[in-house]
DNA sequence: CGGTATGTTGACAGTGATCAAGAAAGGTGG
DNA sequence: CCACCTTTCTTGATCACTGTCAACATACCG
């Protein structure tokens, strides 16, 4: 589970890719890795979903802006995740948040696809399973308070990202506080004092947080 | 999408029940249906997750209990709804909201069966993605006032409880704050408020509630 | 170098949590 | 059917946490 930044042709899993008609279907299915700014919104919500995305490097952001200029970050997409399986249209848009390089991949082919081969279909299955159990995970969160709700991004960014010890976070606060439903101003505050009680240290240079321990999770609520 | 509550043998999905091998199979696969009383723990975290469920009538709740009592309700399941399809253990425990009637289905008989029905496969992969996609909305709730969270609540329960007009719960409201994350207190003052402004009406009898008109969602934060 | 985007800090206000008491509803046994 | 008990819901007073507004600091970028 550690990097997964294999390039173009050999993507989806490494069982996969035993098999050598799978994989030549594939490639004639996927786009790209097509480059993406930081910012750029990659699908609208309401879109039709024909593609679902790869994540090759940097981070993608789902998520839903209100009709007050209110934005809540569903979830972030890191290298090796494979998602945008949603329904007909899209319930989020789907936006780069950090420079990233994306691939996409036509969703009617590779569904065509997994109705001939098991392999691929089990392991879409267990893709959207894990993602859905993510989300769930996420969910339990809501009556958190704001330490709390941080300390659990935290965990889950740096259990994701595969680092151990140091977090690098790549993004940008505001998206962290949209994800967390906090301000910004109390994201800030947050690391801040966990800064200060000793929980974390924040290296000055690129938004690389190292964190020496980690206070149990869940104790306080709002 | 009305009512689904079709008893034992006919229970995926209309779709499905049409090949005869595939229902035999199914019904190889499932025990019960199992009746629960309110409050029955179904399942625990951490248990080996060797059925999935399919709820016949009641409500269930997938909750996470933390080390301090407090808990966190991450979903509720309706009749007709599928679910359970977790990893190998249980993340989160399942438990009857109210008096209930559930189908067990054996998971690994269920997997082995989408392995060579590409319909139930496809079923299975939209049931997840349907669920997904509902865990997802309930997360752009997480930056909302309590008000907003419990309209956006009674907007998806009659949505999915395919009633219009008039919502039944029939669940507690400690379950519903719990889902919420609020306090039971602060639920109570937010109905009583809507009740008072018009935008709700409450049947005596048995937790009944009319809506006669939703204010939109979203429009606030805490 | 100046300008914009991003993060920090302070003062204050508002929402929701907490604590406490009471009311209403459901269930049980007489 | 009523008395009694338990559970669930309601309401009030107070407090803590987080949002808001504003000013400033810092980093980033052309």
């Amino acid at each position: 589970m550690a990097k997964r930044e294999e390039g173009p042709a050999g993507v989806l899993c490494a069982d996969l890719l035993s098999e050598q008609t799978l994989r030549g279907a594939l490639s004639a299915l996927q786009r790209g890795p097509i480059r993406f700014k930081r910012n750029h919104v990659i699908a609208c919500e309401g879109d039709s979903a024909d593609y679902i995305f790869f994540v090759v490097n940097g981070v993608i952001r789902s998520c839903k802006t209100f009709q007050n200029g209110e934005r809540a970050v569903v979830a972030f997409y890191l290298p090796g995740d494979l998602f945008g399986w949603d329904a007909e249209t899209r319930p989020l848009s789907i936006e780069a948040a950090s420079d990233a390089m994306v691939m996409l991949i036509k969703r009617r082919g590779l569904s065509a696809l997994a109705e001939s081969n098991k392999h691929l279909s089990a392991f879409l299955r267990s893709t959207i399973s894990a993602e859905l159990e993510r989300a769930q995970e996420y969910a339990t969160t809501i009556s958190m308070c704001a330490r709390d709700r941080f300390l659990a991004f935290l965990e889950e960014w740096s259990r994701r990202s595969g680092t151990s010890g140091s977090v690098r976070l790549t993004i940008g606060y505001q998206d962290i506080a949209d994800h967390l439903g906090i301000k910004i101003e109390t994201l800030s505050r947050v690391i801040t004092e966990l800064e200060r009680s000793g929980a974390l240290a924040r290296v000055p240079s690129r938004g690389v947080l190292t964190l020496k321990h980690l206070p149990v999770v869940g104790q306080n609520n709002r």
